[in-house]
RNA sequence: GGAGGGGUUCCCGAGCGGUCAAAGGGGUCGGGCUGUAAACCCGAUGGCUCAGCCUUCGGAGGUUCGAAUCCUCCCCCCUCCA
């Protein structure tokens, strides 16, 4: 990336960011950087049991990732130590303790996938047992008393629980300071977070005071919506992409959302300069572009990033023949049967179309079962001719059929 | 330590001893409309070659012709008081 002005470089990283606090320290910062060509140390924390990324994980791992194309180092900070906690604002519940294998292991899938985004380069993976585990009780009872719990308790989830007398767990309680702690080790210039981690980050500013050390920047990004547009994207909630699925996927599940969400996705998952976002925005409002082909766009777009842009043009060709030109996906399971009367629910269940004959029966019923044509069978015994058969159950299912003299 | 409330199908949640494979909502799937959009409307949603049969209501027993519903013991959650 071409060398910009501090000035340049704060507009680039303002984008898709929610809180910045605060901004005029952040240009500071970069100027110091500009000037004496030493890179900001950039934080941003993980928790360790979650490996199994998706797009919503990536709004900020592509801002840590505008931050290394300006020059600047990532610090991935695997949070081992706080996993003993598990962060409260998150609904307390408590974890089984990760074993130093598992943490080991489950950094090694974050490593897999995490650098699809970031560059190795300037990226340290770092753990907080790493100091937090030599730190004695004494280091801890200092590190304590540099807060209040006044202030702890002004936190939002903590001061509702409070209120609400419902319990809160001193370590629960102390969680925010170890998480403040680790911007201290890591002498971090910037830390970056989802916006729920507001509280948090600024805790780190006021602790990296207190130990002579200047405060951190603070950038938050918005969490997410999920393909549903309304809840969070989630693995839980199934309305996820995850970042190792397949192209067709990917494609597939892209160009099931709205048209409305698909400008969130333009701005948060893609670097397309935010003027041309909104061209194109004015272009369908005006019926200049259809937007099907602007939501293909942005589909191959984030394809894209994780697999390579001939796999994306030939998911979104692989797409516009199974959906527009309706034709069988290349990939589309096969059987193989001899000619005859055959019982649809039992071949559609042997095929893993279906999870029960029961389905395979409703689905006959409904008129869901159809050649690739469109004609529906709604008998449940089919006569097969020696040739080959392609049928369709609703939008995704296929199924090519063999029959052999 | 004391008092009380609850565990039902993917989720939430209703459920008089029979008419309960179990209301309703959500989700999901299918159909319609489309751009495989979204929204909306309609339908389906335990399994089994299926007018029938089999397995489900925290677990194990029991009462009964018959139990998700009643009894006993056990496990797990939650609330209040101390």
């Amino acid at each position: 990336m071409a060398t910009l002005s501090p000035e340049e470089a704060l507009t680039y990283l303002k984008r898709g960011t929610v809180d910045i606090v605060e901004e005029e320290e952040l240009l500071a910062k970069l100027r110091r950087s500009a000037e004496t060509g030493r890179p900001l140390r950039v934080k941003a924390g993980f928790d360790p049991t979650a490996p199994d990324l998706h797009l919503g994980h990536t709004v900020l791992l592509r801002k840590m990732r505008h931050f290394q194309d300006l020059g600047h180092e990532v610090y991935f900070l695997i949070g081992d130590f706080t996993a003993m906690i598990g962060d409260p604002s998150g609904r307390s519940e408590t974890r089984p303790p990760l074993t130093r294998e598992q943490v080991l292991e489950n950094a090694r899938t974050y490593a897999d996938q995490v650098f699809k985004i970031l560059d190795p380069e300037k990226t340290r993976v770092v753990f907080n047992s790493e100091w937090m585990s030599k730190m004695t009780a004494e280091d801890f009872i200092r590190l304590c008393a540099r807060y209040t719990v006044a202030r702890m308790l002004e936190r939002e989830d903590f001061k509702k629980r409070f209120e609400a007398h419902r319990p809160i767990a001193i370590h629960e309680l102390i969680y925010p300071l170890i998480q403040a702690y680790d911007s201290v080790a890591l002498r971090a210039d910037v830390e970056l977070g989802g916006t729920d981690q507001l509280f948090n980050l600024l805790v780190g500013r006021e602790i990296q005071r207190e130990y002579g050390q200047e405060p951190q920047v603070i950038l938050t990004v918005p969490i997410l919506e999920g393909l549903d547009g309304v809840q969070k994207m989630s693995k839980s909630l199934g309305n996820y992409v995850g970042i190792t699925e397949p192209p067709q996927e990917m494609f597939g599940k892209l160009m099931s959302i709205s048209d409305e969400l698909m400008w969130r996705y333009y701005e948060l998952l893609t670097d397309l300069p935010l003027e041309e976002i909104e061209a194109l925005k004015v272009a369908v409002a005006e019926g200049r572009k259809h937007p099907k082909e602007v939501k293909k766009q942005l589909a191959m777009l984030i394809v894209t990033q994780f697999h390579s842009e001939t796999a994306a043009r030939e998911a979104a060709e692989e797409f516009e023949r199974v959906f527009a030109r309706r034709e069988i996906p290349k990939d589309a399971p096969e059987v193989r049967v001899s000619p005859g009367k055959i019982w649809l629910p039992g071949l559609l269940k042997e095929a893993g179309l279906v999870k029960s004959t029961s389905e395979g029966k409703r689905l006959v019923s409904q008129g869901a079962v159809k050649f690739i044509d469109g004609e529906a069978l709604r008998e449940e015994n089919f006569e097969f001719q020696p040739g080959e058969y392609h049928l369709r159950i609703g939008k995704k299912r296929f199924l090519r059929i063999v029959v052999k003299a």
